[in-house]
RNA sequence: GCGCCAGUAGCUCAGUGGUCAGAGCGUCAGCCCGACGAGCUGAAAGUCGGUGGUUCGAUUCCACCCUGGCGCACCA
C-alpha cells in the first residue's frame, strides 16, 4: 500500500481500501473475551428503517456516532457499537403494497402468510441497503452483530415484554376512542399524529328543534357530518340564555332519537360560538369524555372504512367529506342551516401518509404508562442518565408528565403478532409466551390469535437490550448493559429516547444509557427543512462521489423539469448556484469531496444548535483540509527517510521545536477536553487550527531551513518532532476523518509500538505534546515581529520576491537575543535574502525605510527604491488611534475606586500589565511618528 | 394557552461577567516562492435583535418586548 503519493488527495481511491482493510481484521468487534478487562462502551445505533436509503440525517447519525465511538475504542474501551435494521411496520408494508398495487393486486390477494412471504422476500432483495451506505461514510460499527428487529431472538424478546406486561397488569385490552388512519387502516398512536395548524375551514351553525316547543337551540361545527351521532347537546351550567332547556330534548332531525340537552361546566365555553355545543360521543375526543361524564349513548355514524354506516340513515354508504356537504345541504332544505363562518383549525393528521385522522371507538391494547413514566423522570432527575444538551430536559419531562397510555396494538400484518389467543367457545383471553394448543379454561382446540401486530416503536424501545439476548442473561448482556451514550435527533426523544428508558428500567431496573445526545436537524443552506416539495434534498452518498446537476436535482425533486428543479436547488443552497452559475445538467454539481470531508463538515456543527445547515461550500472547505494534511505529509515523508521515530515525546531545544510540541499539547488537550464533553465541534476546531496554522502555517516553513542548512544535530532534532507531531495530529483527527487519517499514517514511519491501524492507535492526549509557555512567548513575539514586516511590505505593495533590508530594534536584551538566535526564521518568513539588523533602539534611522511597531520592537523594513512614497503615516496614525482608545478604556477603569477594590485582584494586575504595554508601544508608536516626516520629505 | 430554541461581520455559525468580540466562506490588494486541482501574505468589515434591571463592569446574568423556528395541548 506504500504506493507514490498523488499531488492530490483523491479520496474514491482511499476509501474503499482501508474499509476492507478494517473490516478484514476485525477492528471494529465487540470483545467478549472474559481475559479482555478493558471497560466497555456502548452505543446503540438508532436502527434506520429497513425501507430507509441513506439521507443527511444518517450521515449526521454516522459522524457523530462514529466519532464518539472511534475515540474511545483509540482511548483503550471495548468498544460496541450495536447497528441493525428497523422492520418499521408501516412504512414496509405501505412500500410493498406500492409493489403488488403494480402487479395489480392487493395484500388481500394474497393473504396473510403470502404477504409477509413477499415483504421477507422484498427485505433479502432491496431491504438494509442503508447499512452498506452507512459502511461508506466509514462507520466503525460491529456490523457481525448487527441486528433485525424481526430477527427470531428480538421477537421472542419481543413477546417475552408483551407477555410479562399483561402478567403484571400493566398491558390491557380496553374499547375506547382511538386515532384511525382512515387510509393505512390502522389505529395510530398520539404522537404518530400530527397537528396541522392552520388549515383553513368553517363554522357551520344549525338549529336542533326543542321537543314539544317551537324553540330551536342553535350549535356551532366545524363537522357538521358527526351530528348524525350526536346523543346530546351541550350548555354551560351558569348560562341563562340555555338554563331553561337543560333537562329537556331535542329533534334530531335524521335519526330517529331524541336528544337530551346537558350542563357541563367541562366542555361548553358559553363565551365560544353560540354557547351551546352538539355532543357526538363516538366522533370527538373531548365529547367522548362529555358523554362518559353523562352517561350518553355512543353512536358509530362512520366506518372504518372513512364511510358512512348504516346508522347515519339516508348518508349511508357516502364518505365522510360527501355526508359533510350532504348533511348541510339537507339541513338547509329544513330550514335548520344558520349560516356559516370561515374558521382556522388544525386538523390531524397520519404523520404517515397525510390523511386525515379520525377518532374512533375500538378495542385495542394499551400499554399503562403512568408508572414508568415517574420512574424515567426520576431517573433523569436524578442524573444516572444525562441529557445533552439539557435543554431537552423540560420536553422530555414534560412529555412524561402528561403522558397517556400507549396504544400498541395495529392493524397491520407486518410486524410482531400480538401474543394474545382468544377462545371462541368460552371467550378466554390468553396472553402466552407459546402459541396455546387449547383454551386453558375450557379446553377447546386452537384459540384464535389476535390478527393485529404490535406498534414498531414497541421492539425499539427494547433495542438496548433486545440485542443483547435478553430475556436471557447473557454475557454481552452483563458486559454492555447499560450503554454509555445514546446519540439520536431529537424528532424521536418521545418516540424512541423515553420509551427506552421506561422500558430499560421496567424490565432490567437500570437505566438503558448513562448519556443521550440529541442533536439537530439537517437542513438547507436557508434554513429550511429537506423535502422533496422544496426540492432541497441532497444525497449524501452525491456529497461523497460527486454528482452532476442532472443527478443532484432528480433526486431533490423527482419528476420535475430539470430547470425548475434546478432553480428550486438553487435557492436553497445560494453557495452552489454562485459557484456554479451556467449549470447544465451534465456539468459536475459536486466533486466528489469525500467521505472525510463530509464527517468533518457535519462534525464542524455545534451539537447544540437544532438546526444544521447543509453548505456544499463548506463540505469543500474540509475536503481542502484534507488536501492539507495530505500535502503537509508529501512534504514531510522525503525528509523523514524512512527513519522511525523513538517512542514517546521527542526532545526539542530548537525554539520551533519547542514551540510546535507546546501548541501540540495545548490542542491535544482541547481536543480531549472537548470530546469528553460531546463538543466535536470544539474538538475539530482546535485539531483543524493547530494543523493548519500553527503545523503547516508557520512550522513546517520554519523546517525549511533547518533542513536547508541546519546542522546534523538540528536536522536529527526537527525529524522527530516533525514526524512526532504529524503523527499524533494524524491520530487526533482519525475519528474524524478516519480515511485519510489512515491512508497517511501508513505511510508514515512510526515508533515499534504501534499497531496495525490508526483506529486502534492510542488517541494522543495533552501529554504528547509538551508545555512551554517560555517558546509560546517567544514565538509569539517572533510573530509579531514578521507580521509586522509583512504587513508593511504588502501595504507598500512590495513584491514579495523582492529582497528588502530589515532592521529590528529593541532596549530588550532578551528579545534581541531572541531575534538574534531566530533570524533566519525571521529573514525565511518574512521572505528576504537579506541580512537582518537587530539593534537597540532609538539609532538614526537608516534612509528610505519603513517603521512599523510589533509590541516592544522597532520593525524597519527598507523600501528604498521599490516604492514612491509611503503610506506609513497613515498606518501609524491608524494604530495609534486604537491603542488610544484602548488605553483611555483601560485607564478609565483603573481610576475607578470601586473597580480596583472590588474586582478580583488578578483582573487589577492584568490590567495594569495591559496598561504599561499600551504606554510602551504609544511610546514608540510617537517616534514612529515622528521619523516618518523624515522618510515623507522629498528625497534628496 | 404552555414550553423550548434562535436573533453576533455580506452569508453560515462559534464564543466569553473583565481591553465592545472570533472562524469558515465571500470581498479587496499582492504573489506563485520545488508540500498544496490549490496555496501563501496582507487588508476591509460588527452600536453582539430592542428596552429596562443586577453588577465596579454585560454581547455574556435577570425581566419584559419584537422577529423567526419548533414542540405540546386545545379549538363548537
Amino acid at each position: 500500500m506504500q504506493d507514490e503519493m498523488p499531488k492530490a488527495f483523491e479520496p474514491s481511491t482511499v476509501e474503499a481500501r482501508w474499509y476492507a482493510f478494517w473490516v478484514e481484521n476485525g477492528f471494529f468487534a465487540a470483545s467478549l473475551d472474559p481475559a479482555d478487562g478493558r471497560p466497555a462502551y456502548v452505543v446503540p445505533m438508532p436502527p434506520p428503517n429497513v425501507t430507509g436509503s441513506l439521507h443527511v440525517g444518517h450521515a449526521m447519525r454516522v459522524t457523530f456516532e462514529d466519532a464518539l465511538v472511534r475515540w474511545h475504542r483509540m482511548r483503550g474501551f471495548n468498544a460496541l457499537w450495536q447497528p441493525g435494521i428497523d422492520h418499521a411496520g408501516i412504512a414496509t408494508q405501505t412500500v410493498v403494497e406500492r409493489l403488488l398495487k403494480r402487479e395489480g393486486k392487493s395484500r388481500h390477494d394474497l393473504g396473510r402468510e403470502a404477504f409477509a412471504e413477499r415483504v421477507w422476500q422484498w427485505k433479502a432483495e432491496s431491504g438494509g441497503r442503508i447499512a452498506l451506505q452507512q459502511r461508506e461514510l466509514g462507520a466503525s460499527a460491529d456490523w457481525g452483530r448487527s441486528k433485525f428487529t424481526m430477527d427470531e431472538d428480538l421477537s421472542r424478546a419481543v413477546r417475552e415484554a408483551f407477555v410479562r406486561l399483561y402478567e403484571e397488569g400493566l398491558l390491557y385490552r380496553d374499547k375506547r376512542l382511538v386515532n384511525w388512519d382512515v387510509e393505512a387502516q390502522t389505529v395510530l398512536s398520539d404522537l404518530e399524529v400530527e397537528n396541522d395548524e392552520g388549515a383553513q375551514g368553517e363554522l357551520f351553525e344549525f338549529a336542533y328543534r326543542v321537543e314539544g316547543s317551537g324553540e330551536e337551540l342553535v350549535v356551532a361545527t366545524t363537522r357538521p357530518e358527526t351530528m348524525l351521532g350526536d346523543t346530546a347537546v351541550a350548555v354551560h351550567p351558569d348560562d341563562p340564555r340555555y338554563a331553561h332547556l337543560v333537562g329537556r330534548k331535542l329533534v334530531h332531525p335524521f335519526a330517529d332519537r331524541r336528544v337530551p340537552v346537558v350542563a357541563d361546566a367541562v366542555l361548553v365555553d358559553p363565551t365560544f360560538g353560540t354557547g351551546a355545543v352538539k355532543v357526538t360521543p363516538a366522533h370527538d375526543f373531548n365529547d367522548f369524555a362529555t358523554g362518559k361524564r353523562h352517561g350518553l349513548e355512543f353512536v358509530t355514524v362512520i366506518g372504518f372504512d372513512g364511510k358512512m354506516n348504516e346508522l347515519a340513515g339516508p348518508f349511508q354508504g357516502m364518505d365522510r367529506f360527501e355526508a359533510r356537504k350532504a348533511v348541510k345541504k339537507k339541513l338547509a332544505e329544513l330550514g335548520l342551516a344558520k349560516g356559516a363562518k370561515p374558521h382556522t383549525l388544525t386538523l390531524p393528521r397520519s404523520e404517515r401518509n397525510g390523511s386525515i385522522v379520525e377518532p374512533m371507538l375500538s378495542t385495542q391494547w394499551f400499554v399503562s404508562m403512568k408508572g414508568m413514566a415517574d420512574r424515567a423522570l426520576a431517573a433523569v432527575a436524578e442524573g444516572r442518565t444525562k441529557i445533552v444538551p439539557g435543554d431537552w430536559v423540560k420536553t422530555y419531562d414534560h412529555f412524561l408528565e402528561n403522558i397517556q397510555d400507549w396504544c400498541v396494538s395495529r392493524q397491520l400484518w407486518w410486524g410482531h403478532q400480538v401474543p394474545a389467543f382468544y377462545c371462541d367457545a368460552c371467550g378466554e383471553v390468553t396472553v402466552a409466551r407459546h402459541d396455546p394448543a387449547e383454551c386453558p379454561k375450557c379446553r377447546a382446540p386452537s384459540p384464535r390469535r389476535d390478527p393485529d401486530v404490535l406498534d414498531t416503536w414497541f421492539s425499539s424501545a427494547l433495542w438496548p437490550f433486545s440485542t443483547l439476548g435478553w430475556p436471557d442473561r447473557t454475557p454481552a448482556l452483563a458486559r454492555f448493559y447499560p450503554a454509555a451514550d445514546l446519540e439520536t435527533g431529537y424528532d424521536i426523544l418521545f418516540f424512541w429516547v423515553a420509551r427506552m428508558m421506561m422500558f430499560g428500567l421496567h424490565f432490567l431496573g437500570e437505566v438503558p444509557f448513562r448519556r443521550v445526545l440529541l442533536a439537530g436537524m439537517v437542513v438547507d443552506e436557508t434554513g429550511q427543512k429537506m423535502s422533496k416539495v422544496k426540492g432541497n434534498v441532497i444525497d449524501p452518498l452525491d456529497l461523497i462521489h460527486g454528482a452532476s446537476f442532472r443527478e443532484v436535482v432528480e433526486k431533490a425533486s423527482p419528476g420535475v423539469p430539470f430547470d425548475e428543479a434546478l432553480k428550486k436547488f438553487q435557492k436553497a443552497y445560494p453557495s452552489t448556484a454562485q459557484l456554479k452559475a451556467k449549470a447544465s445538467p451534465e456539468a459536475e454539481c459536486f466533486p466528489p469531496f469525500g467521505a472525510d470531508a463530509l464527517r468533518l463538515t457535519l462534525a464542524s456543527y455545534s451539537p447544540a444548535t437544532r438546526r444544521i445547515p447543509l453548505a456544499p461550500k463548506r463540505v469543500e472547505g474540509y475536503r481542502h483540509f484534507c488536501n492539507k494534511l495530505w500535502n503537509a505529509t508529501r512534504y514531510v515523508l522525503p525528509h523523514l527517510a524512512g527513519l522511525a521515530p523513538a517512542e514517546g515525546v521527542p526532545p526539542a531545544t530548537s525554539l520551533a521545536n519547542r514551540w510546535v510540541l507546546d501548541r501540540l499539547a495545548s490542542a491535544l488537550g482541547e481536543a480531549f477536553r472537548a470530546l469528553d464533553d460531546y463538543r466535536l465541534d470544539e474538538a475539530l476546531s482546535a485539531l483543524y487550527h493547530f494543523v493548519w496554522h500553527d503545523f503547516c502555517d508557520w512550522y513546517l516553513e520554519l523546517t525549511k531551513p533547518v533542513f536547508q542548512q541546519g546542522s546534523e544535530a538540528e536536522k536529527a532534532e526537527t525529524r522527530a518532532v516533525l514526524a512526532h507531531a504529524l503523527e499524533a495530529s494524524l491520530r487526533a483527527l482519525h475519528p474524524f476523518a478516519p480515511f485519510v487519517t489512515e491512508d497517511l499514517w501508513q505511510r508514515l514511519p512510526k515508533p515499534a509500538s504501534r499497531p496495525a491501524s490508526v483506529c486502534v492507535a492510542p488517541y494522543p492526549a495533552e501529554a504528547e505534546g509538551r508545555n512551554d509557555p517560555e517558546a509560546a512567548r517567544q514565538m509569539e513575539a517572533l510573530q509579531r515581529v514578521i507580521g509586522a514586516a509583512r504587513a508593511v511590505r504588502s501595504e507598500h505593495e512590495v513584491h514579495p520576491g523582492a529582497p528588502v533590508p530589515l532592521v529590528l530594534r529593541t532596549n530588550d536584551e532578551g528579545l534581541r537575543a531572541l531575534l538574534g538566535r531566530e533570524s533566519v526564521a525571521v529573514r525565511t518568513l518574512v521572505k528576504t535574502h537579506e541580512a537582518v539588523a537587530i539593534e537597540a533602539a532609538g539609532g538614526a534611522r537608516p534612509r528610505g525605510h519603513v517603521l512599523a511597531v510589533a509590541g516592544d520592537v522597532e520593525v524597519l523594513v527598507g523600501l528604498v527604491g521599490l516604492v514612491e512614497g509611503s503610506k506609513e503615516l497613515d498606518r501609524i496614525e491608524r494604530e495609534k488611534k486604537k491603542v488610544e482608545k484602548d488605553l483611555a478604556a483601560l485607564e478609565k477603569r483603573l481610576a475607578q475606586p470601586s473597580f480596583v477594590e472590588k474586582a478580583p485582584a488578578e483582573v487589577v494586575a492584568e490590567a495594569r500589565t495591559q496598561l504599561e504595554a499600551l504606554v510602551r508601544t504609544r511610546a514608540r508608536l510617537d517616534e514612529a511618528r515622528a521619523l516618518a516626516a523624515e522618510l515623507d520629505a522629498p528625497a534628496g
